[in-house]
RNA sequence: UCCUCCGUAGCUCAAUGGUAGAGCAUUCGGCUGUUAACCGAAGGGUUGUAGGUUCGAGACCUACCGGAGGAGCCA
């Protein structure tokens, strides 16, 4: 007999009549003393459980199938047929259930056929996804990822594995994870009593990265379009619904192209893997919509067939300074935009994602391109409802003598990006890119509110259990 | 890291400073091609931890631990 996944007998991919097996873990039962169990089995490739009809006459009937309880695994050999009952087209009239492995304690299986909070959940993040949350994040989160990959390899973008342990702290881009195999009890000295790096394993100090962005460039100056996706760190300690310190992010870099190509590769980007979610995940957005977010399938709807709103910062500030409200923090030109500020900007005036371009330099980091009025850099921030900055990105500088007045001018060392300026030295060419943060447009699909119901184990402050 | 709130049964939550309760889950019984089924019964507690106030603390005070929301940092 064939193993089908429920996914393709619900489908509609397997002809109703067929003999098939089917493996999973009990979801529910619900006994008729006329003779016969139903159970709910799902094997997590699509949101529905199969209903499985278990007749009093199969031969462990009495002694296994009426004890069956919520998260048992078991075997169901059978034929597809139609269903007498409402709720289901099709259903599985068992001739074996085989029980492959039981609950030990039912009583305290911590997930229970019942609504469990997430705080909770994330408390038993090892079997939280045989929840229907968090099965369907999961297979949201994998149909975004798999949209990535095709959205770039179809326009001829290389994913390039950027390091993920470097030896600067290249960007500044916040606090590190140091990596040593120092002995951390007694580290060697240098004779001034500081810690002598040169015998650490790299021999020098080394860090988990906080960015693939200046190794990708590199990438870019050879290939032309390229991008990263992978694991990023950040040592800081951030305690909110929207960080953590092991995330996901998506790094594009495109050669011979300024920010407004930039901006509009991020709005062709989300628009497609958008519509891949609304194109594939019909059953998870149906239960997002009904549980968590009532309104997640048509803002998406609206976000792929409408244009990003677009400002200048400059732009950003005036609407701010109209809004007529006070603010916590004092708009003026020059500050960086506060929650509050980008919360107005995206959830108030335009109520779409906003894209906001030409920042200050002075709150910008060092590699973004000084445009003309020598008071600006090209950079933009991709602002969503409900989720804030879900991409940064710029134009980067290419001439190496602005680049190097730039270094200078916040005080870094030249030396430290020798390799990163040499691009500039040969054969530079103007270039942006964007990083985007997966997990938060995971969220911002989903509705889910917390990103650390987004990535299966999170990472952060006092939280690596799992 | 800062501000605010929260911590009671396996889970979700009640309980004027005065005998710790309900729903769901679990076990047992009844009923039913059932849909988070339904009806009845039973078991289940060092009220986050440690001190303190009080005749008496789940409640009030202090510290710590854990969680949530907001802020900062950012993606």
């Amino acid at each position: 007999m064939a193993w089908e996944t429920i996914a393709d007998l619900l489908g509609g991919r397997v002809t109703v009549g067929a003999e098939v097996t089917v493996k999973g873990w009990v979801r529910t039962r619900r006994d008729s003393k006329a003779g016969l169990s139903f159970v709910g089995v799902h094997d997590g490739t699509c949101f529905d459980a199969l209903q499985v009809v278990a007749p009093g006459d199969l031969g462990n009937y009495a002694t296994e199938v009426v004890r069956l309880s919520a998260g048992c695994a078991v075997e169901c050999d059978g034929e597809l047929v139609a269903s007498q009952g409402k709720g289901q087209s099709v259903e599985l009239k068992a001739a074996a259930v085989r029980v492959v492995g039981w609950v030990e304690d039912p009583e305290t299986y911590p997930v229970q056929p019942k609504r469990h909070t997430l705080e909770y959940l994330r408390e038993v993040a090892h079997l939280r996804p045989r929840t229907n949350t968090f099965g369907a994040v999961a297979r949201v989160r994998n149909c975004l990822a798999q949209a990535t990959h095709r959205f770039f390899h179809e326009r001829g973008f290389y994913w390039i594995h950027t390091p993920i342990i470097t030896a600067s702290d290249a960007e500044g881009a916040g606090e590190l994870f140091r990596v040593s195999t120092l002995d951390l009890v007694n580290p060697p000295r240098n004779p001034d009593g500081t810690i002598d790096w040169s015998q650490d394993f790299f021999g020098k100090q080394a860090f988990l990265s906080v960015s693939g962005q200046l190794n990708v460039e590199t990438y870019c100056q050879a290939l032309t379009r390229v991008y990263t996706f992978g694991p990023t760190f950040r040592a800081e300690n951030s305690n909110t619904s929207r960080h953590l310190s092991e995330f996901w992010m998506i790094e594009p870099e495109i050669a011979f192209a300024d920010l407004r190509a930039d901006a509009d590769l991020a709005e062709a980007y989300l628009k497609s893997i958008f519509k891949a979610v609304l194109d594939e995940r019909g059953d998870d957005m149906a239960f997002f919509a009904e549980h968590v977010e009532p309104t997640c399938i048509e803002r998406l709807e609206r976000f792929v067939d409408s244009s990003f709103e677009r400002m200048t910062y400059t732009e950003a500030i005036a609407h701010l300074q109209k809004a007529g409200r006070t603010w916590e923090y004092p708009v003026q030109w020059g500050c960086d935009l506060q929650s509050e500020h980008e919360r107005y900007l995206c959830e108030e005036l335009c109520t779409t994602p906003v894209v906001v371009m030409d920042y200050p330099k002075e709150i910008k980091a060092f590699y973004m391109r000084l445009n003309d009025d020598g008071r600006t850099v090209a950079a933009m921030d991709v602002l969503a409802p409900g989720i804030g900055e879900i991409i940064g990105g710029s134009q980067r500088e290419e001439r190496l003598d602005v680049l190097d007045a730039r270094i200078d001018g916040m005080g870094l060392d030249k030396r430290s990006y020798w390799w990163y300026r040499d691009l500039r030295r040969y054969g530079t060419c103007p270039h942006a890119g964007f990083g985007l943060g997966f997990d938060r447009a995971v969220n911002y699909v989903t509705g889910m509110k917390n990103i650390r119901d987004v990535i299966p184990f999170p990472r952060a402050p006092k939280l690596a259990e799992f």
